[in-house]
DNA sequence: CACCGTACTATACACTGTACGTTATGAACG
DNA sequence: CGTTCATAACGTACAGTGTATAGTACGGTG
């Protein structure tokens, strides 16, 4: 049989394969066996370094993360929040297989550590006490990851002709008499499905909401 | 052959024996076989009703969304909204399914755009011009499908022993040094995983920087 | 050289969604 | 009542999926 030599394989080749095939083939479409396909090797192959699929979900989710950039050091504690919402985000819309890597599995690895380590510092450093700053960092996670998520879900939308113009027709069918307000914001709503400008509005107030509660 | 009579089958009660599936089984071990074995139908049958697998989807969530209360007309705008997503938010807790099948598709259908069409008209009664209308009805919704799809994914990991064991483990192998605030935060986190406290929290964060911006 | 752990292979199973072609049935009509 | 016809439900088949299990050959160690 044409054997492949040993030692070939490693975690962090698998996790760059997989990842490559995520993002030029899609997450739906991404398989076990086209990651196995593309080294050149069983999809039994795989086994040997996790355990199964979800764990290899896992490790490009960290993977992912561990490519978000450090707080910056010199700012207000406003402006870092922002910049570490707005670095997920945009990590999140560079690769967007990360939204449901972390969408449909609970937070694990040192490199997702890392990230809540320098929201929370941030946090704590403000003089926020243990529990709101824990809460506050939920709330901002949820918020990136449901507000991005959604961002890129309705892109992928637009950018399939098909599923678009369906959505376009169920659309202009609503009666302006039974959804009024539907009907009038439609180009409204359509613009605001997603951008940093959309972004940023939920991030802002968020933000004002949570400097009237600024310890003194 | 055991063929079943005609016109025994209707989507209505493929909608709901779907859902009673994805209920009772979990999402995602939902399948449209599954859907005609309880039927007493082959898998082929359901395409007389449904395209395909996604259609069964919307016409699932379309329907769940059916089950939202019209939004309280006797209130304050803010506890306006504040019900609105409250009942949402209720609604995912009791129909997990929800978070999944709003996560996963766009939106269309009638039901879901009666909900929408009760939070717009809220915000336009309360004066905001259509923009401002529009980000906001954006921004909560993705505020509260991602606050809420966290929250049930969390809940179903704490179910899985198994899984919650390896999560307490990798929370527990973290390093003091490493990560301070994780480690020293690590029971406020765990407790602001969900909980209708932990939702007011950020709703509240939100409405109050809606406020600022109330118009004249 | 012999040995053994292990990295990889091969085979197989129980599933999935769904394309295709067929068949029987309930309603409509002469 | 008998015939016709659209169509609801059928069976078969295909190309996939994740992964359990068992086997095989290679690299490093005695």
């Amino acid at each position: 049989m044409a054997r492949t030599p040993r030692n070939t394989l490693s975690p962090e080749l698998i996790v760059r394969t997989a990842l490559e095939l995520m993002e030029s083939r899609g997450t739906d479409a991404f398989s076990l066996r086209g990651v196995a396909a593309e080294l050149g090797v069983g999809p039994m192959a795989l086994y040997t370094y996790f355990r199964n699929k979800d764990e290899l979900y896992d490790a490009v989710r960290d993977h992912l993360m561990g490519l978000l950039p450090a707080v910056p050091g010199d700012a207000a504690w406003p402006d870092q929040v922002r910049a570490v919402c707005r670095s997920l985000r945009l990590l999140m819309l560079q690769h967007p297989c990360l939204a449901q890597l972390l969408a449909g599995r609970p937070l694990s690895g040192h490199e997702t550590a890392r990230v809540a380590e320098g929201l929370l510092g941030v946090l704590r450093a403000a003089g926020f006490d243990a529990e709101t700053a824990a809460r506050t960092h939920t709330t901002l996670f949820t918020y990136v990851l449901g507000s991005t998520s959604w961002e890129i879900q309705m892109a992928a939308e637009r950018r399939d002709p098909e599923a678009w113009r369906r959505l376009r027709a169920s659309m202009e069918s609503l009666s302006a008499r039974d959804f009024p307000s539907v009907v009038e914001l439609a180009p409204e709503l359509a613009r605001t499905t997603g951008g940093d400008e959309q972004f940023d509005y939920g991030l802002d107030l968020l933000l004002a909401g949570l400097q009237l509660r600024t310890p003194a």
